[in-house]
RNA sequence: GCGGGCGUAGUUCAAUGGUAGAACGUCAGCCUUCCAAGCUGAAUAUGCCGGUUCGAUCCCGGUCGCCCGCUCCA
């Protein structure tokens, strides 16, 4: 089905999902609030990541349940830490721009063929030699590709840009000097702003578990293999925010570091790249917008180069269809954060087994989700039309997904329906988000509740005054039962149970 | 960052160089014993700044934001 992403940001916005950060002052590129429904839906999420890690983490492969302990690191850190971790240096991109074409390059991915002459001509990196021997023709230059020295452009000095001819034109000279792209944010720690005290807002929350990687050993009796998760914040000047809340500058990650000994990468990688498969399945996502998906060696990060790389869980967005975004990565880090934090501190991170008295360097597999995205890819796959329902569409929300997992409605205005759904009300929200809803006609509360995603809704009628029965309303089906007063509970206890058991709903 | 498009109630849309109208939503009242978002009423808008003009939501410039394409996405 073609899903129309205005629609789903018109519905986010009108029924208080998601709004633009700063709304009243016009808005701020790159940033969004999450309302009422919004945090309700992420807080879900959140909660049952956390439960499928921290809570209740998966039964290993040798039968017992692994090891996972939860942590909330500093946004800030230490500015060295940023230095060792790799991103100070490498999460810049020095980009060039063409004023022929209005291009923009990556400098670092820029090839020069450097000649005698005073032309040379500029290629994308991965080139074939062909269209470079085409492209040579067209510009009436020597054809021969091994007359050339092949020269990246980072390492060519700026007086020689005007002998440069870029990619998309004929003529020399075009390029302007690289500019640098950091994508790290940057603050000062302190009333006065100066180098001395700049700090850096994490890109990642994985580097906060890196650095606390000894002081979580001492002191909490975990033994390899074992993981230490964290959810929060991140923060990345992206140069281009797009598409809604998926590529934002301040987004929320769901980050789990996994350590274990080099011998056994290959077995967590597969342990791990499968549960997380079952989580988003179990969440909701059992469709076939569900897609994974290994990294090329070439778009893979400067941690993962070594090693097992990347693979990622990735979700057809409206947006990206028919190509697919990514909600998940899992990475092997290797041993890369860990030995570059022991070399900058100075302090000794290496693991010693206490009982084969084996001393090494723990390597990592890193399941990295995104809980904004993630969240994101709910509300789409649950957008779901229905021309024949007076809202015209419901989002089918898993019940354990749902912002309100029911409405409680008194079927009149009445004292005698009012009071009975109260008191149903009270009792039922000291364990479920649920609305009591008693204005306005049946359908109209009906069709509201549908809008928000509430799966059930429970009405109090006449019969009920009887027999004590209320009638359940499927969001889905629109089907009714009547089930008894003192069954409810039971009955919203039940629905939500296949997902925090990490089964995908029926 | 470049190119193109766009910016009017919460949402989706109208209209106009002379100060804005609808539908739905929201709120209030009524009606309703299960899909009737029914009836009555109310509140709510020209993104922001500047220019031209007697007068600008409309024309022009800037800015901010959104969408599409490119670029980018450790």
């Amino acid at each position: 089905m073609d899903l129309d992403m205005k629609d789903v940001v018109a519905l986010c916005k009108r029924r208080g999902f998601i709004f633009p950060a700063s709304d009243i002052y016009g808005g701020i590129n790159g940033f969004w609030d999450y309302g009422p429904l919004g945090v309700e839906l992420k807080n879900n999420l959140r909660d049952l990541w956390w439960k499928a890690m921290v809570v209740t983490p998966p039964i290993g492969p040798d039968g017992t349940p692994v090891q996972i302990v939860g942590l909330d690191s500093s946004i800030i850190q230490n500015p060295k830490a940023w230095v060792a971790s790799g991103h100070v240096g490498g999460f810049s991109d020095p980009m060039v721009d063409c004023r022929e074409t209005k291009k923009r390059y990556r400098a670092d991915h820029l090839m020069i063929l450097k000649s005698e002459g005073d032309k040379w001509p500029s290629f994308h990196e991965e080139s074939e030699d062909e269209e470079i021997e085409k492209r040579l023709k067209k510009l009436n230059l020597d054809t021969n590709v091994s007359n050339y020295e092949r020269v990246n452009l980072t390492d060519l000095d700026a007086s020689f840009y005007e002998k440069i001819i870029a990619p998309d034109t004929k003529v020399a000279g075009t390029l302007t000097e690289p500019k640098e792209f950091n994508l790290m944010f940057e603050s000062h720690a302190g009333p006065i702003q100066s180098d001395e005290n700049k700090v850096y807002l994490r890109p990642e929350t994985a580097q906060g578990i890196f650095l606390n990687f000894k002081n979580v050993l001492d002191s909490s009796r975990v033994r390899m293999p074992f993981g230490i998760a964290q959810i929060g914040k991140a923060f990345r000047n992206e140069v281009n925010p797009r598409n809604f809340i998926f590529r934002s500058r301040e987004f929320e990650q769901m980050e789990m570091e996994w350590f274990c000994h080099p011998d056994e990468v290959e077995k967590w990688r597969d342990f791990w790249f499968e549960e997380r498969t079952k989580f988003w399945r179990a969440v909701g996502l059992a469709s076939d917008n569900l897609q994974i998906r290994k990294h090329g060696d070439d778009e893979l990060s400067h941690y993962a180069k070594e090693g097992l790389g990347t693979s990622d869980i990735e979700y057809k967005f409206p947006f990206t269809a028919p190509d697919f975004g990514e909600l998940e990565g899992i990475a092997h880090r290797c041993d890369f954060d860990l030995t570059a934090h022991q070399e900058h501190s100075g302090q000794k991170l290496e693991y010693m087994d206490p009982v084969t008295q084996d001393k090494y360097m723990p390597h990592v597999i890193e399941p990295a989700a995104g809980l904004t995205r993630g969240a994101l890819a709910l509300i789409c796959e649950a957008y779901t039309v229905d021309e024949s329902r007076p809202s015209g569409v419901y989002l089918n929300f898993h019940p354990a997904l749902a912002p309100k997992k029911a409405a409680i409605l008194p079927l009149s205005a009445k004292e005698e329906h009012v009071g009975p759904a109260t008191k149903l009300y009270l009792a039922l929200r000291e364990e479920f988000a649920v609305d009591l809803d008693i204005k306005q006609n049946i359908g109209k509360r009906y069709a509201r509740q549908d809008e928000i995603g509430t799966p059930y809704c429970f009405t109090i009628d006449n019969d009920t005054l009887e027999d004590g029965t209320v009638t359940v309303r499927d969001r889905n089906t629109m089907a009714q039962e009547r089930i008894s007063m003192d069954k409810v509970a039971d009955y919203l206890r039940e629905k939500m149970k296949p997902v925090s058991a990490m089964k995908v709903a029926a």
